[in-house]
DNA sequence: TTTAATTATGCAATAAAATGCACATTTTAT
DNA sequence: ATAAAATGTGCATTTTATTGCATAATTAAA
């Protein structure tokens, strides 16, 4: 899964739950700016910027093996 | 997953792989100094840098819902 | 054991991510 | 069709991750 489906799976999600970027964006402490590019595969983002994406969107992130 | 459970596992798969810190570290493109720190969950990874390290380790990272 | 290799940490410098703002574009509601 | 809301982008600034080096601590080999 490489940046750009990450970014998908959060964006699917988030309209599923119907909450807008701003809003999510506000209650996991990211700026817009930032949470737009996140979901659009345009930004680099820290690992602690997703979890508290996908912990706030009830997703999780899981390493394994292939 | 968090950050330390993630350099828990990618420590583990390198060294089942018998493969040194500072080997992966070049490999990845990474510093000696940040692989360590990511691999005992005192760095705060990006994803570029997280997914370089899985995919030479044959790790996988996916986001799903929980 | 003692030596060599590997792993771990402090710190200053550098590179890169994140922010804030202004504004354009697209989507949704009236 | 129009207004309003939501989404997307350029750019300068700020914040943070990453690097490089020196050195300590731990682990493995001779």
């Amino acid at each position: 899964m490489n940046k750009i489906e990450i970014g998908k799976i959060i964006k699917v999600r988030r309209k599923f739950l119907k909450i807008t970027q701003k809003d999510l964006a506000e209650i996991v402490g990211l700026s817009l700016r930032n949470f737009v590019d996140i979901e659009n595969g345009k930004a680099n983002p820290t690992l602690d910027a997703l979890q508290k994406i996908t912990e706030a969107l009830g997703l999780e992130i899981t390493v394994k093996v292939d």
